[in-house]
RNA sequence: GGAGAGGUGCCGGAGCGGUUGAACGGGCGCGACUGGAAAUCGCGUAACGGGGGUCAACCUCGUUCGAGGGUUCGAAUCCCUCCCUCUCCGCCA
């Protein structure tokens, strides 16, 4: 949600940000200006008609106690109640179109963020192996250690049966990611990936990507596509003390997907799938801290593949790609030798204020003019691991000639295997 | 799933339908007293929205007693729906 007050303030500056991702929205910022007066005078006369209806109704407590016949009073008002609730009503309807249209307006992208129309190159890391033999993907060298067909056959396209020591590995990556963002000062978290609407509303994926997402029709609860979605409302209407921030934490779930719209794309093995477990940082910082803190997780996501030895670049995605509640984000594409070229593995955003409105999360300024006033905090998430995907380029990318794959040693303290034997026919 | 109890400010805890934004107590902040402290006394202690303002301080109006509706001139107080917490029973990893 983007700040009302400085719609009005400069909506020349909010209009110019808004036209880098599409021209149309500098328009609909100037229908909700004129929502926004609309609602403004119908507010002013409803409340000042109704501060005459207390006074009044003062009048006749006072009348009655004092023993006075109060039924001419008593008449007027009751007019006068009829009124203001019509006031009242329209105010109310104006404001909800207000509240919903403002609700559609992504955030103001960061004047760092890529133009586009293509993403950004910030820089590539690590050298692809030279293989000298034809590259396998990653359901060659898995074999029967990823079994779509079973997967297919209980739930239908895009779900998988994950075999043997690919569960070791997937353990091993998961507690190696949470061991790695404990050091960084993240608190580990296990949420519920069942949850209500307004969690998906407050972080922006409704109404955006409602197209997107698995809902349970009996029981008004969503599967989460990500704990960014459950992270971010651990503190849902609070008001965090300065002092207090940041607040890290790594979020561990299973994120759903309905990939609407995917049909075709990534169809083969696990890249694209409806479920897969992912490590998630989300961080709750002092708006001035937003931009260091998005280069911090950068950082730690860079960390991760460099420490797994994957081969990546990082992308500035370009300001028509972004989510609606990013203003800049960062992508880590990994290399994957059968495709040859490089895939988004992890991508962390940098979200300022956007959720932190939608779910009333503050904090106090602690200086500076208004101090000691409430004002939302700045919200941030990244991806330390992607299960599935990080699977895939690790195979990949440790590939031998045999078929065998050699995975890194970091993992090997959590209990992944130090290489996968060939997979059998 | 069945039966019951309950949700009030930072916390505890009152609250005949009418000066209740909310008694009383505690906490916290400031001040007085003190060499300093304790004790004591005084003052203060919300969020959100509208309007005004030297757009800072501040002033003013409104909303908020789990949430949303309703009854009423007037609702923390009455009615309905939903959410949450607790106790007992049932079921269950």
């Amino acid at each position: 949600m983007l700040d009302l007050k400085q719609i009005r303030r400069e909506p020349e500056i909010v209009k110019a940000a808004l036209s880098r991702r599409d021209p149309a929205l500098a328009e609909e910022v100037d229908g909700i200006l004129a929502l926004d007066s609309e609602w403004r005078a119908a507010t002013t006369s409803a409340e000042s008609l109704r501060a005459a209806q207390k006074e009044a109704s003062e009048r006749v407590a006072a009348g009655k106690r004092a023993g006075a016949d109060v039924g001419e009073e008593l008449a007027r008002l009751k007019e006068t109640s009829a009124r203001v609730k019509t006031l009242a009503e329209q105010a109310a309807r104006a404001e909800q179109q207000l509240q919903d249209r403002l609700a559609r307006l992504p955030n103001l992208p960061d004047p760092t963020a890529a133009d586009g129309p293509e993403d950004e190159l910030v820089r590539t890391v690590g050298e692809p192996r030279e293989l000298g033999f034809p590259a396998r993907d990653h359901l060659e060298l898995a074999g029967p250690r990823i079994d779509m067909d079973a997967g297919a056959k209980l739930s239908g396209t895009r779900f998988a049966y994950l075999k043997g020591e690919l569960v070791r590995l997937e353990l091993a990556l998961v507690s190696y990611a949470i061991d790695t963002l404990s050091t960084h000062g993240f608190t580990p978290v296990i949420p519920p990936v069942l949850v209500r609407e307004r969690a998906l509303y407050g972080t922006g994926f409704l109404p955006d990507t409602e197209q997107q997402i698995y809902r349970l029709a009996d029981d008004d609860l969503y599967l989460i596509g990500t704990s960014e979605v459950a992270l971010a409302s651990l503190h849902d209407g609070e008001v965090i003390e300065p002092q207090r921030l940041p607040l890290r934490y790594a979020g561990y779930s299973p994120c759903f997907r309905r990939e609407a719209g995917a049909a075709g794309k990534d169809t083969r093995g696990i890249f694209r799938v409806h479920q897969f477990e992912k490590v998630e940082m989300l961080s709750f910082v002092a708006p001035t801290d937003s931009a260091a803190e998005h280069e911090r997780i950068l950082g730690i996501e860079e960390q991760i593949l460099t420490e797994l030895a994957i081969p990546y670049r990082v992308v500035n995605i370009a300001v028509s790609d972004l989510g609606s509640s990013a203003a800049k984000k960062y992508d880590c594409e990994a290399w994957l030798p059968s495709q040859e070229r490089y895939r988004e593995l992890t991508s962390c955003s940098n979200t300022t204020d956007y959720q932190a409105r939608r779910l009333s999360i503050r904090t106090r300024r602690d200086d500076g003019p208004g101090r000691g006033q409430t004002e939302p905090v700045h919200t941030l998430n990244g991806t330390a691991v992607a299960v599935g995907r990080t699977m895939i380029a690790l195979l990949e990318n440790g590939q031998q000639e045999d078929g065998s794959v050699t995975l890194p040693e970091c993992l090997a303290p959590f209990g992944a295997p130090r290489r996968l034997a060939p997979a059998g026919r």
